[in-house]
This record gives structure tokens, sequence and C-alpha cells, in this order.
DNA sequence: TGAATAGTGTCTTTAAGACAGTATATC
DNA sequence: GATATACTGTCTTAAAGACACTATTCA
């Protein structure tokens, strides 16, 4: 296990102000592979519960440029597609006495108080963030043990309320795939009609009719045919598409723009 | 002008430990009243900028009570409707050299350092609040000079970012007036249809067409027609009508409530 | 009886939803 | 030509939108 230099830790647990009190930003990182919509997991060290990615937030910076570095960190990708969607805050939420004792006793190198602030009351400014999964080779963090996807149908046991606040992260990502192009942030740059309706179905946790489907996506006049097809084997090859990104500046703006995909029924 | 008891403000001011450091609520309390949406603001001594209410975070309480707590304190209203719509945070959102100058030289009667917790960088968690504004009777609190109503049309000059504050809130409020029944948390308990009407038509700031607008609030169920009228003088007395609490909330928790009011065009 | 506001019904247009057959690629 | 997947067109149904007249109150 790496340890951290002995007087930057001891700096941090006192935090002699870097980072500030009682607040900070929780990051759910959505990616999209192989049919299943995936989330980002850490776990500490000698633990068998996992976190979202989070962190604390600089004095020198905004709670979005805090998301912005979480996920950069984990994901190597900058400007990623986010959102914040709630905070979190009570006093019972991170209070979690197996974790605190095992982080004082096995994990750190230097001693650290048990009312350290990091064991503090903390309100949490929840973000999501969407990246290709392709494109992202999870990077640990110092004081985790692990760093990869899981599938958001199949989570891990979590910390604190974290299994909440990735049911909370879905459903505002159901409620903006009707008025944000999802699909240009979760797929590759190319996709074909099947991709892009299978990472639909997905999210939304439901069937779309395929006629319907198409006959919508192609109505917002932000995707566009290209003259290519994808192999697939032993089938008919799909076509290509990718996203018209100017197109959809201009209908975003003019708020006219809505993908009305919700409502498609099965 | 009213003095704290001096060792309460000390206390206060070097934040023995009741409140949350980095971290305060916003709540931007709404009423409608005279055709008119209002916001209750509140004005610091000496200054002729207004902020709405807002508070810190104690230890022992959510920031959802912390919401409840303040809106109480303003209003003398208990359980009102509220919502978390969004949380605000950059070194620099509240940089007001003024306010600080003015406050240290003016208001209070205890020496504050300049880099006391309350001038530091906070992150708020806002939120709104709707209340029937005939029941409210603005209270002010011990550190303003005043508290009031003010249209959301005409606001006076806003300290820090609250005018954004105030446009984000009601940016949420259009969005949720589709999904609650605003009208029973905004109207007297017994109200007429032209009232409801005029409501929504201030709330999303366009007209509506009378005929559809009461068509489709009829068609959502929730709404009973009394068999009285109301007197309004030398013209026809309209009927008045009242929530159905009961069946909002069956509708409500089945997810098939939706009083599709926000597309009604003109 | 005139002035002001309340209240309601019908037709048109548009969008949603259901549904099935043809096309293409490879073996 | 068998099989697996891609692709698309039409009809039905429901909701949104436009529109104008009658009803009531009281000065």
């Amino acid at each position: 296990m790496q340890k951290i230099i002995e007087q930057e830790a001891e700096d941090f647990f006192k935090n002699s102000g870097e980072f500030l009190r009682n607040v900070g930003v929780d990051n759910v990182i959505f990616g999209y592979h192989d049919k299943e919509l995936k989330v980002l997991l850490q776990r500490p060290f000698s633990l068998d519960k996992w976190t979202v990615t989070g962190g604390y937030i600089k004095r020198t910076e905004s709670i979005e440029e805090a998301a912005n570095r979480i996920a950069f960190s984990r994901t190597g990708l900058k400007d990623l597609f986010f959102q914040q969607f709630r905070s979190f805050g009570s006093p019972k939420r991170v209070a979690d006495e197996e974790f605190t004792a095992k982080y004082l006793e096995e994990v750190l190198s230097v001693p650290v108080p048990a009312d350290s602030w990091i064991f503090d009351y903390f309100v949490s400014v929840a973000f999501y963030t969407l990246t290709e999964f392709s494109k992202v080779q999870p990077k640990k963090g110092e004081l985790e043990a692990a760093c990869q996807w899981w599938p958001v149908s199949d989570l891990p046991p979590m910390m604190f309320d974290h299994a909440m606040i990735i049911a909370e992260a879905l459903k505002a990502l159901r409620l903006h795939i009707a008025h944000y192009p999802i699909g240009y942030e979760l797929l590759e740059e190319k996709f074909t009609l099947p991709e892009i309706h299978s990472l639909y179905e997905t999210i939304l946790g439901k069937s779309l009719d395929d006629r319907n489907f198409a006959k919508r996506l192609m109505a917002t006049g932000i995707i566009i045919k290209l003259n290519e097809t994808k192999k697939i084997g032993a089938h008919r090859s799909p076509f290509l598409y990718k996203f018209d990104k100017e197109k959809y500046e201009e209908g975003s703006n003019t708020e006219s723009f809505n993908l009305n995909i919700l409502s498609l029924k099965p």
C-alpha cells in the first residue's frame, strides 16, 4: 500500500486551510458498455464497501471546478459533460463507525484524531458525469484500494448513503435525457441506430418501439446519417450516425429543443 | 437597533461549534398576492442591498431542517412546501467589500475579525418555499433592518449573487408547476377559477387560454367545485373550488400524476 | 339594460402509439 | 436459401390548440 508523505498527510488531516470544511463534492460517473449502464466506484483500503468518486473543495475553486477536477483525476478526461443534481446533508449521513475505526487503525501512516474534520458532518453537493466508457482507464487515488466500473443494476455494498446518491443521480439522468443529447456523451463518435436505441432502453429501463424511436430520433434534426456501415458479422451491416453538435447547440439555446424521447412507449 | 447579547455574539462570530463552516442554506420564499408573484427579502443594517432569507446549518440538523427553520423564523409558519433546487459555490460569490466593511464598522456591538468565518467562502444550498401571502407577517431577524415582500418582476438592488439565485428558483418553480399542485400552497383554501388561472399566468409569465385552462385543470381530478360562490361586486359571482389533497397524494405516489399545464399555449 | 366578468362546447391540427413486412449481410 | 439483424411506412387514437358565444350580477 502506498503511503502518503507524512508532513503532507498531517497538514491534510488538520486541514491547514486548503479545503473547505463541512462541505464536499460527490460525482457519480456513468459510462455505458456492453448494453449496461455502469458507474465508476472506488473502495477504501481494508473495507468491503464502495463509494462514488468524490472529494473536498479547494478554497480557490468553485464547486463545478471541484467536480471537474475529481472526474479528471479518476478518468484522465477533461471537459466531460456533468450536471449538478442535488445536495445531501444530515448529521447522520457519514456516520460509519467501521469506516472511521479501520481508517484510523490500518490505513494511515500518520496519527489522525478521531474528531478530525474528515469524519465530521459533511454536506455533499452531488453531480453526475457522463463519459464514454471505452476512453477511460480508471485511476485510483492514494487513499483507495481500487477504482473500477460496476453495473448500475448490480452494485456492491455501498458506504454511507452512496446507494441513494446513485439512485438519485439515475433519476436525474432519466429526466435530463429528454432535454440533452445524452447519447453524445456516452457513445463513441460514430454509432449505429441499434446502439443508441439500446442505450436509451438501458437508461430508461424499458423497451422502446424501434420504428417510433428511429422516427423520433431523426426528427430532432441533430443526428446525421453517414454513408458508412459497421461490419457486425453474419448479418446486415447497420449504418453509422453521428451527432450534429452545431445544430444541437442552436436548438438548445432557443429552448425549442426537445428530444421527446421520454414518453416513448414500449 | 437591537443589539445581540455580547457573549452570544462573540461565540457566534468565533463559531465555537454550533454551526457548520463554509456551507449554508438560502431559501427563496415565494408568495402570491394581487396578481403578482412576490419574494420575501431582507436587508442588513446600513446597506441598501437586499438578500433572500438564509442562514447557517446547525450541527444537529439536516439541510432540510435548516431550510424549514429559516422559513419558520421569517414567516411564523410551519411545514410549508419547499424544494431544494440547486447549490451555489465559488470563491467569489460572497465577496462584497462594502458589506464586510459596513458590517464590521457599524452594525455589530462586538469586535469581529475581518477574517471571521462568516465572511468566508460559503457554499449555499438553495431552496424555494411556497406560502400563502395573506397568512404571513414577515418577521425580521436580529441582524437585519427589514424583511418584506418584493414583486419578483421589480426587485431592489440585491447583494452577492442573490438576483441569480431568485432567477434560478423561478426557473425551477416553473418546471415544477407541471408536477406539483403549486396552487395549493399559494392560494387560500377556497379559490375561484379566475384566481388560479391568474396565478398560473403570473408564474409562467404568459397568458393561458381560459377555456383550455379550465378543461385541463378539472381533468387532473384533484380539484373540487364547491356549491358556493364568491361575491365580487357588480359582476357575475364566480364559483369557489378547493384542492382534493387526498386524491392528489394518491396520484402523486403512482407517478401517473401530471397537471400538463406547462404546455398550455396562449 | 348595459357593463363587466364567469363559464363552457366543438372543430381542427398535431403528436403519440400500435403494428408488420421488406432489405441486407453472411454462412 | 436460411438465418439473423437492419430498416422503414401507414393507420389509429389521443391530446393540444384555436376559437366565440351564453350566463350572471348589480349598478
